[in-house]
RNA sequence: GGGCGAGUAGCUCAGUGGAAGAGCAUCCGGCUUACAUCCGGAAGGCCAGAGGUUCGAUCCCUCUCUCGCCCA
């Protein structure tokens, strides 16, 4: 017998060793069953798992269990991401502890490091996702820095070189001073920060000066010139003569040039064109100097003369007071302004030319922009479209160099010349050496790595074998259905689009289902450095997990945040609870059942009909929400059924041939329910998979529920007739109760329920009678058409069906008119506005057929029904 | 500055061109032999504001306000 309590805790870990035993989700691209497949988005190996992972996971499971137990080849490839910048961090804050540092320790150690620290700790997020119950095909997990899908990467980017997709060159980047390298740019996020203007004077050579504006003064170390608007009548005179910078005394040029705005600070613009883009377009027309202040690590460069070595911000803080002591800041301003951050570390970047490598974006993105018009792509919902379309319409080339040491190496090697040499590997590039110089000659690699998303660009055929021609890609690209949170829609679904039309021809994915944001409960981004991070697991050991998965999915909507709350998380315990609870009493009351019993050839009662309308409906309804992924109407649907209409009313009416004399009735409704129980389980394994799992093994079945069949569409089974007669019967036991309840019948109990009139009445007290006093409460249940209440009787009316409830002295008379008279408002409220609308001759004549008729039957139902709540209060 | 999303019951949120729902919280009553993580009942909303389209708008359109996010 199962015990009272459904204890997750005791239950999932042993559902997850015999699924893993039994290997389960191994796929074959042989069977030749249709296929569904999908990409994991790569977790991070140095992540922990948290709720936003917990919901893209989820729905992925999800989705891949449908579809498996619905017929499909389902694959889900697995694997994780190497995360260039975050994993050397990482690692080299471990390194820190032991007072070391990657230079110190070189290259080549440094990355066996890494290797090793990823052995230790790299796959602690895969070992979660397993806990999760993720169906995924392990058998297939990949690594972005494996063997093959490095090679893939060099193969990629050497194809992208040949076609003159990849080049290299000096252009201003966005420089992480912390982590050392160049990020791309959507790699920086630009905050408003509270920061100052400062208002400098600089001397003019031939006397007074002018006052430029910035909030970056420091930068005015690399100042080469000086520029107005050449519309600007303040200042046209002063074009052609010269400035002094001040503290280092560098002569300025002044410039027109029409990018300065006037109305910013004094209308004078400095420039600096080794560290603002504005100002390196101003200064290369101009023919200034490129001067570059900055080392690596942000601090000041021989340039800075007197203030070398110095951190960019205690510079900033330096010159301030120089200029203040030397009389030339002319005033300090609060101003706020956007700053951008580097995505990774939090740290301020900074503009800077250096020597990179770039991928031509616009030949990419005119495929990836026609595949979505063209409809070859679906995002859902379908808004996010259009943020793709404006990122992919306005793109930049991709700074893909990062001067890190933990990546795919760049596949460049120079010569001693500077000759560079593109190919997969070193021995490509000696034999391309040797052709160019007629003798071999020693190379020497480019000592960066390529940005982690590049990589992850190639992760839907790279994860499949690509370059190599497998089955897998054969059958399983495009993947049927990519999920992920909007965050990485350009770092990684714009570029997989890109690459996967490019290398394949084909897109990657046909949908693109975009998650909504999962925040905390004060509607804040969850995030490790805001310590408001929730950890799945911990969720699962106080809920369990298909609580959380359940959770996931009834939150999932079509919204752009989820607000995770305990709250919610303990009504979905408590559903498991129910569910394990309808489980237990079905399986207790149906154990004594011949297994080999069967309905055929039985009469159904009509609660037997009833339940099997109302599945084939819930059969319809999960099936058709779960194609749309419409989770959270499938999971409402799913919840409302068991709940209220299975529990509720089948299980309490089912009570009656269980507990009854009639061993055929019984056997009957035993065979109802464990169908009931079967369909149900099924419908919600992916949703709850090892709740369903374990209730699946108390009933006795072969297999795993993971691998049976999802449930058919039972169109045979919708009965709109018996619906509508078990509506009546619940109506009237629901107002029999709230009679009861309101004019004060003790709860225990039992009354005469007398049918008085109304469709139907006579079919209740006939068919209907056990069920109304069990579930009412009732001594006995007649039908007395045209009867009169006693004058101590309480009465009310069910739809249509009158009925009144000889009480003697326990009813109090007030509260029974208090009733029926709140009843005749609300019914007369809406019958006057039933008849407004079908006395407007426009209604008629312009509103379907259907609609008209509704309303009319409405009317005079309701009208019947005034008529019976007005006789009662005067009878 | 441009774009997107949200504004519905005390709270968290569903929802649809025909007239408003859930869970929690609240109140009343219950250990009815699956479940007190439960059962029965009740109360609670000019669906942000103003216009417009329509026979009919919470839903479609326009404008405004508030909040959040993305991009520049």
């Amino acid at each position: 017998m199962l015990p009272p309590r459904y204890d997750p805790t005791e239950v999932e870990p042993r559902i997850l060793a015999s699924w893993e035993k039994a290997n389960l989700w191994r796929c074959d691209p042989r069977s030749g069953k249709p296929p569904f497949s999908i990409v994991i988005p790569p977790p991070n190996i140095t992540g922990r798992l948290h709720l936003g992972h917990n919901l893209v996971y989820t729905l992925q499971d999800l989705l891949i269990r449908y579809k498996r137990m619905a017929g499909f080849e389902a694959c889900w490839f697995p694997g994780t991401d190497h995360a260039g910048i975050a994993t050397q961090n990482v690692v080299e804050r471990a390194l820190a502890k032991e007072g070391l540092t990657r230079q110190a320790l070189g290259r080549e150690e440094f990355v066996r490091r890494v290797w090793e620290w990823k052995g230790r700790y790299g796959n602690e997020i895969v070992d979660q996702l397993k806990v999760l119950g993720c169906s995924c095909d392990w058998s297939r997990q990949r690594f972005t820095l494996d063997a093959g899908l490095s090679r893939a990467v060099a193969l990629a980017f050497v194809r992208l070189h040949e076609e003159g997709l990849i080049y290299r060159g000096d252009y201003m980047v966005h420089w992480c001073p912390r982590c050392g390298t160049a990020l791309s740019d959507i790699e920086v996020e630009h905050e408003e920060v509270d920061g100052h203007l400062y208002f400098i004077r600089y001397p003019l050579a031939g006397g007074g000066s002018v006052t430029v504006a910035t909030t970056r003064p420091e930068t005015m170390l690399g100042d080469t010139g000086v520029a107005v608007n050449p519309r600007d009548e303040r200042y046209r005179g002063l074009i052609g003569k010269t400035a002094l910078l001040p503290l280092l005394g560098r002569k300025l040029p002044l410039v027109g040039a029409d990018e300065v705005d006037p109305t910013f600070g004094t209308g004078v613009l400095k420039i600096t064109p080794g560290h603002d883009p504005v100002d390196r377009e101003i200064g290369k027309r101009h023919g200034l100097p490129t001067i570059d202040i900055l080392n690596p690590d942000g601090t000041i460069n021989e340039h800075g003369g007197p203030f070398a070595g110095l951190d960019r911000f205690a510079a900033r803080e330096e010159i301030v007071t120089r200029l203040k002591a030397e009389g030339l800041l002319e005033k300090v301003i609060p101003y706020r302004h956007a700053v951008g951050h580097c995505q990774r570390c939090r740290s301020q970047v900074e503009p800077r030319i250096s020597t990179q490598w770039f991928v031509r974006m616009k030949p990419l993105a005119e495929p990836a922009l026609e595949a979505v018009r063209a409809g070859r792509i679906q995002f859902i919902p379908d808004r996010w479209a259009k943020v793709y379309f404006d990122w992919l319409e306005g793109i930049r080339d991709w700074c893909i160099s990062r001067q890190l040491w933990w990546g795919h190496r760049i596949p460049a090697w120079y010569g001693p010349d500077g000759e560079t040499f593109i190919a997969l590997d070193e021995a490509g590039a000696r034999r391309l050496a040797a052709q160019h110089y007629g003798r071999d000659v020693s190379l020497r690699q480019d000592e960066d790595v390529l940005d982690t998303w590049f990589s992850s660009a190639l992760w839907p055929f790279s994860v499949m074998g690509w370059p190599e021609k497998t089955a897998e890609l054969a059958v399983f690209y495009p993947t049927s259905v990519l999920v992920t949170a909007f965050d990485i829609l350009f770092f990684w679904v714009a570029r997989m689009v890109m690459m996967g039309l490019h290398f394949m021809g084909e897109v990657p994915f046909r949908e693109v289902l975009i998650t909504p944001f999962i925040v905390d409960e004060h509607g804040q981004k969850m995030s490790r450095s805001r310590g408001n991070m929730i950890d799945a697991l911990e969720v699962k050991e106080s809920h369990g997990m298909d609580a959380l998965r359940f959770t996931m999915a009834q939150s999932s909507t079509k919204g752009r945040e989820i607000r995770v709350s305990l709250r919610q998380l303990d009504e979905a315990r408590n559903f498991e609870n129910k569910l394990w609870n309808m489980a237990r009493f079905i399986l207790m009351n149906t154990e004594d059942l011949p297994p080999t019993a069967t309905l055929a050839g039985r009469s159904l009662a009509p609660e037997d009909r009833w339940i099997r309308s109302r599945l084939s409906w819930l059969v319809d309804k999960v099936r058709t929400e779960l194609d749309r992924y419409n989770f959270h109407l499938a999971s409402d649907a799913l919840y409302h059924f068991v709940w209220h209409e299975l529990c509720d009313w089948y299980l309490e009416l089912a009570k009656l041939r269980l507990g009854g004399e009639d061993g055929e009735a019984r056997a009957t409704c035993q065979l109802v329910l464990r169908e009931a129980l079967d369909i149900v389980v099924r419908l919600l394994h992916p949703f709850m998979p090892f709740i369903t799992e374990e209730i699946w093994g108390h009933m006795g079945r072969e297999g795993a529920l993971a691998r049976a069949e999802y449930p058919a569409l039972r169109p045979e089974w919708r009965d709109e007739e018996v619906e509508k007669r078990l509506n009546r019967v619940m109506d009237l036991i629901r107002e029999v109760r709230a009679v009861r309840a309101e004019v004060g019948v003790p709860a225990g109990t039992e009354v005469e329920v007398v049918l008085v009139s109304g469709d139907g009445a006579r079919d209740l007290a006939d068919t209907f009678a056990p069920a109304i006093q069990r579930l009412a409460r009732a001594r006995e249940v007649r039908y007395a058409p045209g009867a009169r209440p006693p004058a101590a009787a309480a009465r009310g009316v069910a739809g249509e069906i009158a009925f009144f409830l000889p009480l003697g002295g326990l009813v109090d008379w007030e509260a029974v008119q208090d009733r029926i008279r709140r009843d005749l408002e609300r019914t007369e409220a809406e019958l006057g506005k039933l008849e407004g609308r079908l006395a407007n001759p426009q209604f008629r004549e312009r509103a379907a057929a259907e609609i008209v008729a509704k309303a009319e039957a409405e009317a005079e139902a309701l009208r019947t029904r005034r008529s019976r709540l007005e006789r009662y209060l005067t009878e």
